[in-house]
RNA sequence: GCCGCGUUCGUCUAAGGGUUAGGACACCACCCUUUCACGGUGGUGAUACGGGUUCGAAUCCCGUACGCGGUACCA
């Protein structure tokens, strides 16, 4: 192991959104590229938003995608406890510390006092007034508070945050692994709460704490946290120094048709957003999974894969070996990207097509089974899925393509066979059948062969028999070839299904 | 408003000073196939705009426009 060391660090709210995914699998790409470890940490430190089942959710969906986590609350290992809420003393500490060396200050202003400072300062030029350098020295605190005031606030055990105290003038900047220089004026950004009054931490003061205890070496987020970058290099600076902090990696958004990709547009737009179904356990309300959807775990790892990066190749089929080995940061594209539904569907196609049929037999058996067909064997089911795959883009097609093998035609389309229909037609598919009982080598290749030679001995087009032959199999105009069909089904079937049409066209 | 990030075919992207600006999805046409797909061949289609720098700019610099993100005791 390297002392590569990366985190994905969710909080569980309930469902696991591409964006999630795509963030979960560069750092995991990173780590395993490097040799180094992939951690789970847990962020429940907002009880408000914490949701039972969340956090099953998360391991059950990196787990189908095929990212396991080295290091996790159910993994274990030597930095835990991984779920914030368990490590929620070790905060207040660095934030007293914090406010020891002047880096930041308790606030006891109440929420009715901040939303009067708005109200009050808000303007058109100023929609958003914020608590920063101009105005902290209006509102409670301990810096426009005396000393003696703030110890007996303290004393009384009054409601406090504790807030960073952003310099006045200064100017804070790092390489980004993607975007290269990134700067910021301190005086431009205001003074974040570090501390929460239930004593817990926010985000950017866990995110900085649990990164240096736990060793964080890499850390790739979405392109969303970059405005609170400084705040999180000024903790680094204060707390434990610029040179231990990890190199950033801030990930190009993944945009929706018309703008940001949320749960309401794509269900708007009919596709998925989370890695597999999620039911809320509050609402009930069910959103859709590209894995209920019928996407492969190796399509959609590739496809996300392949939404801001590139190897710089033409190639766009990876496995996951292959996304380690070539896996490569400098190629990873700074602008968002939006994602596109029937190329994501494209990608699933490549994969069906490329896999054996055995690799997802199961979930195709079930799904039949869901719709009322009966599947007795899966050699046969094999055999079938192999046939049809290559006119399958998802999971859920197999049904459309393979149910007339487990079931005969209820109705034919006739206006396809009736109009052209004649006796001498006829005639053949009676000898054809009877020529059938008797056929000794049941297989495609023997069967076409036999009815094309009885075709020319009745002096008909062997192609104007072929569609007759077809809607008699399956009804109407689709599926495979005929005599593939014909080979999966049997010579009793066939003769069966012959027979049962002979009867329907007159 | 302010701050930050971005901008190559409709979409995902390649090209890191010199290419007829390449590929993929989607779309269209043809071929294959007397179903539909798969496959094959070809086609339509892009450097946001304006200034520089340079013999030469999609590429470097400045400005503008547009898009996105942030501006919570949410992450």
């Amino acid at each position: 192991m390297s002392n590569v060391r990366v985190r994905f660090a969710p909080s569980p709210t309930g469902g696991l959104h591409l964006g999630g995914v795509r963030t979960v699998l560069y750092n995991y790409l990173f780590a395993r590229q490097n040799k180094g470890s992939f951690i789970l940490r847990i962020e429940d430190t907002d009880q408000n938003r914490y949701v039972e089942g969340a956090e099953d959710y998360i391991y059950n969906a990196l787990s189908w995608c095929g990212l396991e986590p080295d290091e996790s609350p159910r993994h274990g290992g030597q930095y835990g406890p991984y779920r914030q809420s368990e490590r929620k003393e070790s905060y207040r500490r660095y934030a007293e510390k914090l406010v020891q060396e002047g880096h930041a200050y308790y606030a006891f202003d109440t929420p009715a006092e901040l939303e009067q400072m708005r109200n009050e300062l808000r303007t058109d030029e100023n929609p958003n007034p914020q608590y920063d350098h101009r105005v902290r020295g209006k509102m409670r605190n301990s810096l426009s508070l005396s000393a003696k005031e703030t110890e007996e606030l303290l004393q009384k055990d009054t409601p406090h945050v504790i807030r960073i105290r952003m310099p006045e003038k200064d100017k804070v900047s790092f390489t980004d692994m993607i975007r290269g220089e990134v700067s910021f004026e301190t005086g431009l950004v205001d003074d974040k709460v570090l501390l929460k009054a239930d004593g817990m931490p926010t985000y950017h003061l866990a995110v900085v704490v649990d990164d240096h205890l736990m060793e964080i070496s890499h850390a790739f987020r979405g392109e969303e946290w970059l405005p609170s970058a400084p705040v999180h290099i000024l903790l680094w600076r204060y707390l434990f120094g610029e040179d231990k902090m990890p190199q950033w990696a801030h990930l190009p958004l993944i945009l929706g048709p018309t703008g940001k990709l949320s749960k309401r547009e794509a269900m708007k737009y009919g596709f998925p957003v989370f890695a597999m179904n999620w039911k809320d356990p509050a609402t009930g309300e069910l959103t859709e999974g590209f894995r209920e959807r019928g996407f492969l775990p190796q399509a959609f790892v590739n496809l996300l894969a392949m939404l801001g990066w590139n190897d710089g190749s033409e190639q766009e089929i990876f496995t996951l070996q292959e996304l380690v080995e070539k896996f490569n940061i400098d190629h990873v594209h700074k602008g968002g990207a939006k994602f596109d539904f029937e190329k994501a569907k494209w990608f699933n196609h490549e994969w069906i097509k490329k896999l054996p049929a055995s690799h997802y037999l199961p979930e195709v058996k079930a799904q039949l089974q869901q719709r009322g067909l009966h599947v007795e064997e899966d050699g046969q089911l094999e055999r079938i899925v192999t046939l049809v795959k290559e006119r399958c883009s998802l999971l859920t097609d197999f049904y459309d393509n393979s149910y007339f093998f487990f079931r005969a035609p209820a109705e034919y389309d006739t206006a396809a066979v009736l109009p052209k229909w004649n006796a001498e037609k006829r005639n053949f598919f009676h000898e054809f059948l009877k020529e059938t009982e008797s056929i000794t080598e049941w297989n495609s290749a023997f069967l076409e062969n036999a009815f094309k030679q009885l075709a020319a001995v009745h002096g008909i087009k062997p192609g104007e028999l072929q569609l007759p032959f077809r809607i008699m199999l399956v009804g109407g105009k689709f599926g495979p070839g005929v005599f593939d069909i014909a080979d999966i089904l049997g010579q009793k079937e066939t003769a069966a299904r012959i027979g049962s049409a002979l009867i329907q066209f007159k």
